[in-house]
Order: structure tokens, then sequence, then C-alpha cells
DNA sequence: GTCTTCATGTAAACGGTTACATGATTTG
DNA sequence: CAAATCATGTAACCGTTTACATGAAGAC
């Protein structure tokens, strides 16, 4: 349940309407939390509901509206809360490692195209989380941008420091992933001669 | 959707009753694919259902009565089907690197204690899955050797080589969060002098 | 006769996925 | 006037989690 949170975090920010906050989510914030707009905006009204956020609506054009969002102060209390709290980490259940496991199974050609497309996962992942990266370095990041200027000199290195710290992990953690896959490649070809 | 290939994996090897599948689950694959009995138990009766396993009931004393299951035909093909289909990935959702990308709002000691704990969850998942591979090493790993003695000659090696390699990455991904998270100490003391 | 192990679940709630649905407004 | 974008969801389903429930058989 941590989607409440990751949204906290970008609504803390400043105000959206849920269509921008869908937005920014997936190009930052999304990289880490996945999750669809059918699950961002009713999560946004549940919010709402529970008081983290209040809604101010807007008339677009003559008919249409759109709902900016803006972060209460017993919403600031929960992101704060919830950063001090304990993680509850989900125990693990991993398929790709479930199969390696019993890839005696497969034919070295299945074995070969599992292992194939493990790469091609994660090298997925891996330029999404090596492009923000890149992002925070050169402060190009909008997000990031719009955080700092609302951020008092002495946090601003600290918030880049920290996102930096987290996407430099998920960069290990996908060139992890494909260093073993290939490993695995090479004992499909020494295990069939 | 993964648990009834995992239980598949296990009841290939030899008839198990659930309560000796549950155990047997727990020391071996629940490592990779964690599940509990409340929710082994009745997978194993839709797995029933579908035509992938057979049950033997069995009496056991005057009263009791325990199921003994086998895998079909069908079972062994879905397993083999599956081993051959691509692996469906799912979307990432990390709260660990949700909340590292958000660590300046929390105290520098709300921050230590987070890195804290990943490190002892990890280290955790490390010392598992070093004793799994220790296990595998030397044999002496019971479903394993199970396995192995209604393996013929040819498919052992492949068999111990692809465990071997799958608990490789599991350990190799402990170490990288592990060193991750240590990284992430040495960052809060660098920002907190 | 108590404790451990064997043996097998049910029920409710929750979070996430997938597919679908609708219509207004702005831009070219 | 068509296409892209803005804007916001609903509904059904599925897998997982958590809490609870029960009772027999064997060991000490």
């Amino acid at each position: 349940m941590s989607l409440r949170y990751a949204l906290l975090a970008i609504l803390r920010v400043g105000p959206l309407s849920g269509y921008d906050l869908q937005k920014q989510f997936h190009q930052s914030v999304g990289h880490v939390w996945h999750a669809p707009d059918s699950q961002i905006y009713p999560e946004l009204r549940k919010m709402e509901s529970d008081g983290l956020i209040e809604a101010e609506e807007q008339t677009r054009g003559v008919r249409g509206t759109r709902r900016l969002y803006h972060v209460t102060d017993a919403g600031e209390q929960a992101f704060l809360d919830w950063m001090a709290a304990p993680l509850d980490y989900q125990r693990v259940r991993d398929p790709a490692h479930l199969r390696a496991a019993y890839l005696e199974a497969a034919t070295p050609d299945s074995a070969r195209r599992f292992l194939e497309a493990h790469i091609v996962e994660w090298e997925g992942e891996l330029a999404q989380w090596e492009g923000e990266l890149a992002h925070i370095e050169a402060l190009s990041n909008p997000m990031l941008t719009r955080r700092l200027s609302v951020t008092p000199e002495a946090e601003r290195e600290r918030t880049i420091a920290y996102k930096r710290f987290a996407y430099e992990g998920l960069v290990e953690r996908a060139r992890g992933e494909i260093e073993w896959a290939r490993r695995g490649l090479s004992l499909v070809d020494r295990l069939y001669p």
C-alpha cells in the first residue's frame, strides 16, 4: 500500500490535477512504483475521503471540470509518518529465479529464449533508470527542478543525493540481472555441447 | 500465477500429501516463491479440478485421512508448456527504492533505521540462499537428492547446474542490496555532519 | 495426559490487473 | 473538421494476505 505515499511524494511539491499528477507519476516515481490510471484516480478519491488531500474543482471551458489536488496537513503528516515507520517487506516471489531453478525441464532453445527475454526486460529497465539518473545529474528532470525550487538551499544537496542514490541502486540491480542471465546463456552452451 | 508451477515442480519428483508438499515447499522452492498454507491447499484442489494432479485418499489411523497427490500427464505437459512460454514480468513496485528516493523527508535517524533494516532484511535472505547453495553443492538438499534419484545420469549435471545458477543469482542480488544500503548509510553520515 | 506433529482448510479484505467507457477541449 | 490531448473514471476478476478454525494421531 505504498501507492498513496508515491502519490503524496509528488503532490507535496505542489498542487496538481489527477491528470497532471498521473503524467508526472509515469515519468518519475512510476519507474519505481508502477500504477495504471485506473488505480490512480480512485486512490486519489480515497485519499481525499481520508483527509490526506483536498480538491479544488475548476471549470475548464464551458462544461469540463478538473480537480486540483493539494496535500493537507494530515497528508503531510501521514507522509512523514510513513517515512519514519519501518517498511514492510513482502515475501520473495520471483518467477525468473523460480524458472531458472528448474531449467533442466526446458529445451535448450526455451532456456535460451527465457534468458534472452530476461536480458531484454532488464535492459529496458536499465535504460529507463539510467535516463532518470542522467536527468538527475543534469538537473533536467522536471519534477526534480520543481521540487528544488520549493526546497531551501540546504536541503537541495540531500534531495539530489538521495535521488541519485535510489536510482543508482536500481541501475546496479538491472546490471546484475543482465550479467546473471548472460552467465546463464554461457551455461546453456556448456551444458548442451 | 506461478504458484501452481512451483507446486508442480515439487510434485513432479514424486507423490506427496498436501502436508508433506507444504513442508518441502517451505524448505526449497518457497525461498523463491513464498506462499502460505492457506494458499497451497486450495491451489492443490484447484489444480486437481483442472486435471493437473490427482489425489489418492488414504486413511490415517481410525478416522484421519490424507490426500496423496501425483502429477497427471496433463500436469506434466502444463509444466513443460510453462517452461517453454515467455515469462510475464510484473511492473516494478519497489517500496525500498521508493522511500530511498525521498529520504530527505526523513530525519537522519529514520533514514539510518530504514537502511539498517534493509540490511537486516537482505542478510536474512542471503543467509537462506547461501544455505541452500551450500546444500546444493554438498548434494545434501533432501528435495534435490530425491530429484536426482529419479533423474537419468545425463540430466543430473544440468539439474544441479541450474539450481546453482538460480541461487547464485539470488545471492548476488542480496549482496547488491546490502552493499547499496551500506553506501546509503555512509551517504547519511556525509549529508548530516 | 499433555505436547507436538500431522492434516486440512475457510472467510474476509485488500491491492493490483485488465478491459472498457465517455466526452470535452485544444491544436493543426 | 479531424486528431491529439485533457480529464476521469467503472467493473470484473484474480492472486495474496491475514486471521481464524478444527481435530486426529503419535511421542514422551
